[in-house]
DNA sequence: AGCACGCCGACT
DNA sequence: GTCGGCGTGCTC
């Protein structure tokens, strides 16, 4: 399919812009500008464009005149449609993916992708209406002038299919400036809002409307209710679902003239009702007090620092985000509130709304494009200002932000594991930079780095060690698996946590019980020859899961039918090892034969609603003991839990990462705050057999100080982070030979250019040797600071692309969450 | 990423 | 004889 526009007649001089296109390279593409269109394109607005065989929206970065320097004018193809005329990625965000992009060596446009209204490729929303006049502007907009009516809206949408190939857009644009058409447009005026059609009685005569429908029964039968009510709109879809006639009916109606149609937009949808919980109206505790301060300072232009609130769990975190979001909007700035998922919007939204009233509004990919799109266009025109999110929020077109908060700030998930692979604090904490907004970083268990940065004076600290009101933290008890095993044989509750969930069943409270690995079992092995099945795609051994009978493998997915035969040997003696969370509800459910044990973990939650559906159900006090993964720490309040017991506490200590350490004494932490949360005290048993580790003793005496004391040192030693920055490059392939070339080609290149500003270390064997049917090696590159490591990056990619050495399948995690 | 161009196996 | 497998290179 060609363009309309033709070739350019004077691809060296002209207008031309520079774009950012959402594929993975780094370089910004330059296109020119056909001579009637020359005026539309901004920076910040979007274009339609060729690029490698198809088309894709990117985003003006530079508009300017003349020749682009060093490339070839005949290479240079014209810009399709200019769809904006003003900017929709607004000045900090352009600056901000600027600097995403360089810091995460990936492209611009890769990461712009985030800053765009949903749905990324499509304009969405904008709505055309023929105004007075009969001139167009340009030759090339008269046919669609010509194609639009003066008494309807027409989408946009629309447009472009009847107009394939023609820049619809940019005509438009040029429409609108010569006030031949109105658009309601997202730049424009108001957000769009959700529509619908709504029909109407045209208020011809009984006599006439029968005519029209005499041989058509059907448009009949609709008459007859729009008729009774003739004065009122009726909306569309009510009528058809009641009547159980097609759109095509009215359609036809609306043709004869026998019915209006029209589209509008529909009321705002009722706000869920808000609990009564105070928010926004408690009397703060002297530390809430003085933590709010602090930020009440900052946002009117004190201590410029990032600000680390840690405070213990129920010490009333989000009550200090909340007011100072209040504070934020009443001096006209805008506010980012952003959490570890997605599922943990809909808690603070409720809470914020509480506060701040509609300005609030979520943005995440877990909406339906149309959502997604209305509420970005509300944000983007100042409609709403504050927005509650994930990671990705971060990149939310609000102006003049004046707050951004990262609430647990500690947690993963605020990596992403997909390209672009930024780290949401750090995206969070430039934003602000960028904006000179308050940044504030909420956690029980700060991150390492953030607690140094906090305790070098990089960032303030404020403190909240008290719980709100009289609840107290947890009593913590350690049970040695070790003297536990000698005594009584090998098992997997102990008698101490056994008494404890006994206890809970005579009182009739709730218990949760925590072992971090799902299935039933964690291999089968051949006793005669000891093999264990393996996956045939990874090199992991499989998980046995009893209840589906099957053999899976948690990183690929594979499934096979328990072998009654061993593979290698044909030795019937094959057996089980290890536990996963299906033996442990197996053993609770022997052990209490009356109790309602529940699983919660990957297995039992991955139909739609199924999370939900066994958290309510907890709640409602029909389930006595939930059993789980690590899914069961996460921000739950079970009021009337009293007990917690970790089953295998030192688990995630085994894991080979310098981060195995913190990520146990999160865990921990966090899994022992679902206790006693309600009235009634909370108890917590942690069973471990290397009880003696610092992370579990620690994490058992609440202790976070001592914790971070302990692992700063053991980082320090090692030069691990906050002592220095870390990126991680993976070579994959199914041929190990060629993935060995790769990954000693990288490596090689990383040490020619990087000098003594990096250590690379490798390549190495990951953890899983092989994945998903690929090889993988890696290689690690160390510096002393996280600005050294993009340039060392960028240099050696650049210099294998030259080569012609560059790997074909490369990951670059730039501060991996995890070296394995 | 995704598409085009290019070189070797089982099919009308 | 060719349809098409996916390896390689490139995208203004």
């Amino acid at each position: 399919m060609t363009s309309l526009i033709q070739p350019s007649l004077y691809p060296a001089t002209g207008r031309h812009v520079e774009v950012a296109i959402p594929v993975p390279v780094t370089e910004i593409f330059t296109y020119s500008i056909a001579s009637e269109y020359e005026r539309l394109p901004v920076r910040g607005g979007r274009v339609r464009v060729r690029f490698a065989g198809r088309q894709l929206t990117g985003v003006v970065l530079r508009v300017f005149d003349g020749a682009p320097p060093g490339l070839d004018p005949r290479r240079i193809r014209e810009v399709e449609d200019v769809l904006d005329a003003a900017p929709v990625v607004i000045e900090p965000l352009l600056e901000l993916a600027t600097r995403v992009a360089e810091a995460y060596v990936v492209g611009v446009g890769e990461v712009l992708a985030a800053c765009l209204p949903a749905g990324g490729d499509q304009v969405g929303g904008r709505r055309v209406r023929r105004l007075a006049g009969t001139a167009a502007p340009v030759a090339a907009a008269v046919a669609l002038h010509e194609g639009l009516s003066a008494d309807r809206e027409t989408s946009a949408h629309q447009l472009e299919k009847r107009f394939r190939g023609t820049p619809v857009h940019a005509n438009l644009l040029l429409l609108r400036d010569a006030g031949l058409v109105e658009i309601a447009d997202e730049s424009g005026g108001g957000a769009p809002g959700a529509r619908q059609v709504l029909v109407r009685w045209a208020g011809l005569s009984v006599d006439e409307a029968g005519e029209l429908t005499r041989r058509a029964p059907r448009q009949a039968a609709v008459l007859q209710p729009l008729r009774e009510q003739a004065q009122e709109w009726q909306p569309e879809r009510e009528l058809i679902a009641r009547l159980g006639v097609s759109r095509a009916i009215m359609v036809g109606l609306s043709k004869k003239g026998v019915i209006r149609r029209e589209s509008d937009v529909r009321p705002e949808a009722a706000l869920p009702s808000l609990p009564a919980d105070g928010a926004g109206t408690f009397d703060l505790t002297a530390d809430q007090e003085t933590a709010l301060e602090i930020l009440i300072e900052r946002l009117d232009g004190g201590d410029p620092r990032p600000v680390l609130l840690h405070g213990i769990t129920g010490s009333g975190k989000t009550e200090v985000y909340l007011r100072a979001a209040a504070e934020a909007v009443r001096r006209d700035r805008g506010v980012l509130l952003l959490v570890p998922e997605i599922g943990l919007t809909p808690q603070l939204e409720r809470r914020a709304r509480a506060v701040l009233g509609k300005q609030v509004l979520v943005l995440h990919s877990g909406m339906s494009t149309g959502a997604r799109a209305r509420a970005w266009w509300r944000l983007r025109s100042g409609l709403a200002r504050v927005v509650v999110g994930p990671r990705s929020a971060a990149f939310s077109p609000v102006e003049r932000v004046g707050l951004v908060v990262l609430d647990e700030e500690q947690d993963s998930a605020y990596k992403q594991a997909e390209r672009p692979r930024y780290h949401g604090r750090e995206v969070a904490l430039w934003r602000a930079e960028i904006e000179g907004a308050a940044a504030v970083m909420g956690s029980a268990t700060p991150a390492i780095e953030s607690f140094r940065a906090a305790s070098e004076g990089t960032w303030q600290l404020a403190t909240m060690p008290a719980r709100v009101g009289t609840r107290e933290l947890p009593a913590t008890e350690l049970v040695d698996m070790r003297t536990e095993w000698s005594e009584v044989g090998r098992s997997l509750v102990s008698r101490r946590l056994e008494d404890g969930l006994a206890q809970r069943a005579e009182r009739g409270e709730q218990a949760l019980v925590m072992l971090n690995r799902r299935g039933f079992a964690s291999a089968i092995v051949c006793r005669v020859c000891g093999d264990r099945g393996e996956c045939p795609n990874c090199a992991v051994s499989l998980t046995y899961h009893r209840q589906a009978g099957v053999l899976m493998c948690h990183y690929c997915g594979e499934r096979q039918r328990v072998p009654k035969l061993c593979a290698q040997c044909g030795a019937t003696a094959l057996h089980d090892v290890g536990q996963g969370t299906q033996r442990l509800q197996e053993a609770l459910e022997k052990r209490f034969p009356g109790a309602r044990i529940q699983r919660f973990d990957a297995d039992q939650t991955q139909r739609r609603g199924a999370h939900a559906r066994i958290l309510a159900s907890f709640a409602r006090g029909e389930i006595d003991i939930l059993v789980g993964t690590q899914m069961l720490a996460k921000g739950h309040d079970f009021p009337s839990v009293t007990l917690v017991g970790v089953v295998a506490a030192d688990a995630s200590l085994g894991v080979p990462d310098f981060r195995a350490g913190e990520r146990t004494f999160q865990l921990l932490t966090q899994v022992a705050g679902r206790a006693g949360r309600g009235d009634l005290p909370g108890e917590v048993i942690l069973q471990a057999h290397q009880p003696d580790h610092y992370a579990i003793e620690t994490a058992l005496a609440h202790d976070y100080g001592a914790f971070y004391d302990r692992e700063i040192e053991f980082r320090r030693r090692l030069a691990y982070p906050p002592f220095s920055a870390l990126a991680l490059c993976v070579c994959r392939g199914k041929v190990a030979t060629d993935v060995r070339r790769d990954a000693d080609n990288l490596a090689q290149a990383l040490r020619d250019t990087s000098g003594s500003t990096a250590r690379i270390l490798g390549p190495a064997q990951p953890l899983i040797a092989r994945l998903r049917g690929k090889y993988r090696l890696q290689v690690l590159i160390k510096t002393r600071t996280r600005a050294e490591l993009p340039p060392v990056l960028s240099e050696a990619l650049a210099r294998l692309n030259d080569a012609r050495r560059m790997p074909r399948d490369l990951v670059v995690d730039v501060g991996p969450d995890s070296m394995l």
